[in-house]
DNA sequence: TCGTTTACTTGCATTTTGAAAGTAACCAAC
DNA sequence: GTTGGTTACTTTCAAAATGCAAGTAAACGA
């Protein structure tokens, strides 16, 4: 369990996921992540062009609340991040907003059918994000 | 179909939902009015304490990206905020994040079975939100 | 060894948010 | 028919978050 945050503004379970995640980017990294992508400059090749700062500080908020793990490859600043369980489990929230934009905002992608279904790398024929 | 905004980041469906949505107030609002309420005070009384102007702000994006409709009731500057099929479908990404919360975060309500299933007002036995 | 990549940090301008107070129209009671 | 309350805002201004650009240090690759 994540524990109750200093800056909580309800109990209501809406509002406190949103207190974590609901941010104009904490998703788009989880949607990177659950997509397959791992390391700091992948997600800032996303085309939506997150600011380095602010995936610093993001990427630092998901490993302490635990929905990532920063695992290091090789000696120096070189490391992956890696989804957790609780990442995992806000797939279901990244299909709901897919699936709501697909029907209702003009000219999105349409992921592939299997979109953000499995945790594995992320397959060639798709468009990606 | 929504056009495509100005400030639209990505055609990533899940990004172009948030480009809309994702924010800290604007799905709050979503789950009062998709739990019965409809007027500006009611909004106001929730016990996140949303500021008035960024309500005013969040309810007249609503109406122009119609997720909701406003209707004058009686005379003078009263109205209610009625959902439109387009906020109705976003039920499953509020359900979704709610149910993330009531399992990932501490100390969050839980709400109802029916929580949201249905667009009737509220029911006493349940703690709103 | 030299250029490139990685993963940041820093500084600063711009934008958004938040808190509080103000307002105008209506409504209900006395 | 005035007074007090409610409704649905607007305005002002401070504070916080975001965005952009440039800088950096270590490591890697040829």
């Amino acid at each position: 369990m994540i524990p109750v945050s200093p800056n909580r503004r309800s109990e209501c379970p809406i509002a406190s996921s949103l207190d974590l995640v609901g941010d104009k980017w904490t998703l788009l990294v989880l949607r990177d992540v659950l997509d397959g992508k791992r390391r700091f400059s992948e997600f800032e090749r996303s085309p939506e062009s997150i600011p380095t700062n602010i995936l610093t500080e993001r990427l630092r908020r998901l490993v302490d609340a635990e929905l990532l793990v920063r695992v290091q490859t090789g000696k120096g600043s070189r490391h992956i991040y890696e989804p957790t369980s609780r990442a995992e489990d806000l797939r279901p929230v990244l299909l709901a907003l897919a699936a709501w934009g697909n029907e209702h905002l003009a000219e999105t992608w349409v992921p592939p059918a299997n979109y953000l279904r499995s945790s594995n790398s992320p397959d060639d024929s798709n468009q990606g994000v």
